[in-house]
DNA sequence: CACGCCTCAGTTAGCGCTAACATGCCGCGC
DNA sequence: GCGCGGCATGTTAGCGCTAACTGAGGCGTG
């Protein structure tokens, strides 16, 4: 790009040259596609054509008009474009806290993916989950005019908002439950699960314990699902799950009320920041891990290798199911359609050192 | 035009009655403004006025507009308004690796606050860092015709790249140095490395090793500037720096190396991550802590409070960087010229169980 | 009672672009 | 020689909205 120069505040003098004009009219109207079709004599249409890459102009005029868009610093009014063709190459992302790892790497794998296909992304974050905020911000985003609305909604009421959610507009929802009217795409929880218990059973422990998300989380539900059908099925005791917030204090808390109970000898904790408190509480209560007591997690976040001990942990591929929930969008947008729900993005189980052999007894 | 009704595939008969198009039309072309005159019995600009709160409206008028709103389902199109009065109401935000938490909580921070005062917030995250990549993004949100764009460069050369962009368009950096064309609100982060550095020698530590991250942060620099200041002046020996990469792994590897050596008491490190890596080493390494070694980290992520032992840190407030760079970029688009830098955020040292007195030689 | 002025509404003219049609020109076949 | 079709371009008409003017009616003022 070489407009790069001509627009700085430094670039006064006048050298005779139309050239210059860029340079002067740094700070007066944008030109507009009739500024740069006079300058080549041409009609703003053929502006248009070429800029639209249409096969009906001559070499030679496309030439010219380049040239002179080039000289004018010429760029094409995305909003115009989009008032008369109906598309703003804008999506909309609605999604909780951000902060956290999860919605940010989905975010991120949306983005990317977005841009890769000539896609804006806005986002809108909840100030609360319940289901008039995502009703809300889904009402918002559509005021701004995007062509497509993804929604994070790893709740329970999310996931119901979504049923209010007019159908004129191509909704699909990444993290949510399938009962809801939008297509989902979503990882594989209950598997996580199963396969984080049975990895536990294997291990030889009588049986495992579970420390839960909150309740109205869908992937607290099924994780929590998971593991109970898993210990079901090995026909072994099934202990009163806790409940936890997510947070690493409450991992902490309830991993005390754990460690006092020396029947405790396998945890599956529904994410890797309670299993940090988890690891904590254990070992403040000398409790050695994998020794005593086995942990596994959820998420595989980025510290989970370097806790101590490094976390057993059942891998989501965030950025993928971005990926994937986009491509899925665009579908949608494009057949018009709703598209049917993806099949389910298998999680993996990450082995390391916070599990081991159940403790001869 | 009255073509709206002769465009679906049902709407065939002629009902007669006005009222019920809204339900015929469900899934026909979205109701403009005409419509909702035409059915109030008032001209668009009166529908137009009462939209936007004009005073000179009969209330009852109103009522009758409001009624035919609500029936029609109008809602008005964002994109034509933006075409007319050459205001978008979207801000872009440009960010590297939305996956981490500073940027992530800033980038949140960015949209609330953008929320509240009635924007849209595009996100354009960077594939790479380099100065190109940084100037493409800003030229990708100038052409999706934003009203300003925020950075969020804590990268030598994406600071850089701002000197390329055009000053056409209101900008204003976060997180960047001072060094560069467009204001910039960040936080301190001399003073954070500064107030480490003397807890620890406060704590009477001969001098502290430091851990910094990648050399072209910005952070980093700082942070090693604030740590080697802070040394010199209390005229102790000032150790050779390690140098990171943010990852917990970095971390570990060079803590493993500092294990080593015997004389290393007190470690400054970058940032909380890296800080989780050189606990795990010392740990390993059968050096208690904060007994033989202290240890402070940079950031304050949630899980800090839950490392063995809880993480001495300093405490940015990404959420607040957020806001009052989002506030910048409106005062800036207000006033139409570059506002000036903001005075720097003060960051908080938070002292946990990391830290101890030095041990006795 | 004429005049000015305010209130409430309607009419008109764009914003910058694309889509659809219109036009002039060329070469071709009969 | 003349019509005909395709190419390259111009012209016109909106997209849905706001801004700016226009106009009708009511009311206070000298």
């Amino acid at each position: 790009m070489e407009s790069g120069d001509d627009i700085g505040p430094a670039g006064s003098g006048d050298d005779g040259l139309p050239a210059s004009r860029a340079r002067t009219r740094a700070r007066t109207r944008a030109p507009v596609m009739s500024d740069v079709g006079r300058l080549a004599g041409v009609s703003h249409q053929t502006v248009s054509r070429v800029i639209n890459g249409s096969p009906h102009v001559r070499p030679e005029t496309r030439e010219r008009v380049m040239a002179a868009m080039q000289e004018l610093g010429y760029r094409p009014n995305p909003v115009a474009r989009a008032l008369v063709t109906g598309r703003s190459k804008t999506l909309g992302v609605v999604s909780f806290d951000t902060t956290l790892y999860g919605p940010a790497s989905t975010l991120f794998g949306i983005e990317r993916a977005a841009h890769e296909s000539g896609y804006f992304i806005i986002v809108a974050s909840l100030e609360a989950l319940n289901r008039s905020s995502v009703s809300d911000a889904v009402e918002r985003l559509r005021r701004q005019g995007v062509e497509g609305i993804l929604v994070i909604a790893p709740h329970a009421e999310a996931g119901e908002a979504l049923l209010d959610t007019p159908f004129d507009v191509p909704l699909v929802a990444a993290e949510a439950g399938p009962e809801h009217g939008a297509p989902v795409v979503a990882v594989d929880q209950v598997a996580g699960a199963v396969n984080a218990t049975r990895h536990l059973l294997d291990l030889g422990h009588r049986t495992v314990w579970h420390i839960t998300g909150p309740p109205d989380f869908i992937e607290s539900r099924q994780r929590r699902q998971g593991w109970q059908a898993t210990l079901r099925a090995a026909g072994v005791e099934v202990p009163e799950p806790l409940v936890g917030d997510w947070s690493p204090r409450a991992g902490y808390e309830l991993g005390r009320q754990l460690s006092r109970d020396p029947e405790v000898t396998a945890v599956f904790v529904a994410n890797d920041q309670m299993a940090l408190g988890v690891l904590r509480a254990l070992h403040e209560a000398g409790r050695d891990i994998p020794g005593e007591v086995s942990v596994v997690g959820f998420d595989d976040i980025p510290e989970a290798a370097y806790f101590q001990p490094p976390l057993t942990t059942v891998r989501q591929d965030f950025i993928e199911m971005g990926r994937r929930s986009l491509r899925m969008l665009l579908r949608t947008i494009e057949t018009g359609r709703r598209a049917s729900t993806e099949p389910l993005v298998p999680p993996e189980l990450i082995v390391r050192g916070s599990t081991g052999p159940a403790p001869a007894r």
